[in-house]
DNA sequence: CTTGACCTTCCAGCGACTGGAAGCACTACA
DNA sequence: TGTAGTGCTTCCAGTCGCTGGAAGGTCAAG
């Protein structure tokens, strides 16, 4: 398929995908008009780009979470100690994002615009302190 | 505090807490010496923005969430829409993040180097159909 | 056979840092 | 009091990850 497709399919720009394949992320053949020709699987690969980058993974993270992919005959080894890494990584992003949310639905449920001017909310955003603590700012007691 | 112990605390590099300041994300005192005064208000910041630009967050959104704390009188409206947006973005990176891992777990529990060079384990990560069907292509059944 | 959408490459610019130089401020220690 | 060392300052340049735009080739429709 077109790279227009495989934009719209992947959600990535037709830019972006330009880009991934300059710095080696993807190697799409090409049709005999020179258009670029994308298959499933470049999509699926186009399509957990787009997923790891907006989670804040970085490109080289990316090349190594794709390499799970691509060599297959590597060591298993060397697949379990790269996963199990990032693992650990998504782990904490998780942590971190639930307290996000948790911090952002407090100040959703308990804020009225009657708020002190140094209203500790932030300390939640922050990620020190605990929720509960950082709560009693706005529950008016 | 000084820039080093502020940068020590956040988690952020001096230079970057610079950056942040000269785009007007943070406004420090100033010693009689010149040099950047942090307050512990200042370190919160900055940690929060620690956290939400490694999840993926712009520095525009950012932006918008240093604002709930900062612009104290602005309509409650205002606060709980952007917040409950900044929920929703929030839920889906969970989801997001979740799918990652499940993936990335099943691929350490499941893939033993023996795989076939077409493993749709790429079908997961992409988040496209399901993890038992991309599971099925390793559990050697 | 032209219009318009879509593709190509190339080059420039932007957002978000990051590194390094040149120089001032502070502490410590002879 | 001098000086070494560390940390701070500003400024400028460079990098990473895109993103926009120009100039031009390709293709399906009317």
């Amino acid at each position: 398929m077109n790279i227009g497709t495989a934009a719209e399919r992947s959600g990535l720009p037709a830019k972006t995908i330009r880009y991934y394949e300059e710095i080696g992320l993807l190697k799409p053949d090409r049709s005999d008009n020179g258009y670029r020709d994308y298959s499933a699987a470049d999509v699926h690969k186009l399509r957990f780009l787009q997923r790891s980058r907006s989670l804040g993974f970085s490109v080289e993270e990316c090349r190594q979470l794709l390499s799970l992919y691509d060599d297959q005959e590597r060591e298993s080894a060397d697949v379990k100690a790269i996963a199990q890494a990032k693992l650990a990584e998504i782990d904490r992003k998780l942590a971190e994002l639930a307290g996000l949310r948790d911090m952002l639905r407090h100040l959703v449920a308990n804020c009225h615009g009657d708020d002190r001017p140094d209203c500790p909310i932030i300390d939640g955003l922050s990620g020190e302190g605990d929720l509960r603590s950082a709560a009693a700012c706005h529950g008016k007691g």
